[in-house]
DNA sequence: CGGCAATTTGAGTAAGGTCAAGCCTAGTGG
DNA sequence: CCACTAGGCTTGACCTTACTCAAATTGCCG
């Protein structure tokens, strides 16, 4: 777990120190930007496991980031069934900045206990205007948001429930290495199969049924909170994950781990 | 038909005065910004139905606005699946602007006979960087198309045909009478059994089933290009179109024909 | 009028859902 | 330190929705 980035449970004084600060959307803000317009309205907030932190239809006083944890955005229908949308993960954006400012149109809930940074939206929308490379890597993230979300409709519309499982291990797994919290194929893996269920339009029966068949196989490993790949070709082959399909592209490529 | 934009085979020659203007993300745009910035590398171009706008990996050299006609946004799996991600509208842009510069990871295919209006990137981004209007409406329409998306993300892992299809219709009158091309429920409908079985991971046969189940229960009446909505209520409550999740608001209020 | 694309209908099948138990395992409290 | 519990995981039996395959019909266009 070398390469893992163990955060303390708050986030440091300045955000120009923050390990974290990396992997956001303002990674590309120097030390003059902040020394302009440094967050002054910023706040630490902590949720424990499997609470509500956004709600669908509130207003959202402020732009929250992930600093430490992971947490999921979710679409509840009237009848019970539950879609998970996206799951947001330490340096992302909770609510994209477009939406920001109108009612959600989704709720936002903690998968683990999360810890978060809280910006006045107003003033984060002026920093954020300041430099032509924030408003660039601002575009880079909305592009890969929209990859990420039309990569989610092919899986949901086209493919069957070992693709959609498979597809979901190796894209966190991408996500994880570019922020550099997986190496080697492991990484943590707080999901219970009911988020893999909720996120992939399955059942947990049967998310079940799929994973026992992945370990039987000794394709992956996993279990107290971990996951370990320990058979990637065999995973990539049971993905479909030929390489023209292979960059959901979370991050820009100067920050990739490796590969 | 009196409300619908009857647009002419060819765009005029100035966009100031272009009745499709009214509906692109440029709406915002006054005389003033077409003045100084008049989009000096228009370009028209158009496709006959069922053609490759863009292909998927390729890099476009200009942002492409639908001036008249129906396109769709398709990712194309090796094995010949296939997913419409979004259907493209007049007014609508081809490639978010987010993503231009990259390679697309989808192609753009023409539904029927399509006219565009191409503008050079950099032209166009420096046009949209020159006002907080635009900035504005450039934020309104990636939420807008976030929240499409979003939506298409619950259909496709939650919802069953009958919902799916009911929803796909009631979404596209919906932008469609946001744009004023829909009154009285009846609107051009030009996708083939095919398109709908595509976008809503369904297939032909099953799309065909539930469409004569509607028709027959006289809910809808479709054929020759065009649908009309012959029982709303009905239609929505088979959507499940509680208030709440109707909005998946396309464009701003201030454009909305009616309601 | 002939031909091709699209729609429609029928019969049989399979992937994934539903329902219902039973089984771990990490905490908790005695 | 151990029994108890609740949440999550696992498994079995059966069922439903939507898919597959195939053929017939309709409609459009030259």
């Amino acid at each position: 777990m070398s390469s893992v980035i163990l955060a303390p449970a708050t986030p440091p004084a300045s955000c120009l120190g923050c390990e974290v600060r990396k992997l956001t959307v303002y990674r590309t803000a120097g030390a003059e930007a902040f020394a302009q317009s440094p967050f002054v309205d910023r706040l630490r907030v902590s949720f424990e496991a499997k609470q509500t932190i956004l709600q669908d239809g509130e207003v959202p006083a402020h732009i929250h980031i992930v600093y430490s944890g992971w947490a999921a955005r979710v679409k509840q229908l009237a009848d019970g069934r539950r879609q998970i949308l996206s799951f947001v993960l330490p340096g992302d954006l909770v609510v994209r900045h477009a939406t920001a400012g109108k009612p959600l149109p989704f709720s936002v809930r903690s998968v683990t206990r999360v810890a978060l940074c809280a910006f006045e939206i107003g003033a984060f929308t002026t920093f954020m205007r300041s430099s032509v490379a924030l408003l660039q890597s601002a575009a880079e993230d909305y592009a890969a948001e929209f990859e990420q979300s039309d990569q989610r409709i092919v899986d949901l519309g086209q493919r069957d429930a070992m693709e959609r499982v498979t597809r979901l291990i190796l894209e966190l797994e991408g996500r994880l290495k570019r922020k550099g919290m997986a190496a080697d194929g492991k990484f943590e893996f707080p999901l219970r199969q009911e988020h893999i269920a909720d996120a992939l339009g399955l059942t947990t029966v049967h998310v079940n049924r799929t994973l026992s068949a992945l370990r039987g196989k000794d394709i992956i490993r996993y279990g107290h909170g971990r996951m370990e790949i320990a058979d990637r070709s065999a995973l990539e082959r049971l993905a479909g994950w030929h390489a023209a399909t292979a960059r959901p592209s979370a991050a820009p490529e100067a920050l990739a781990a490796s590969r």
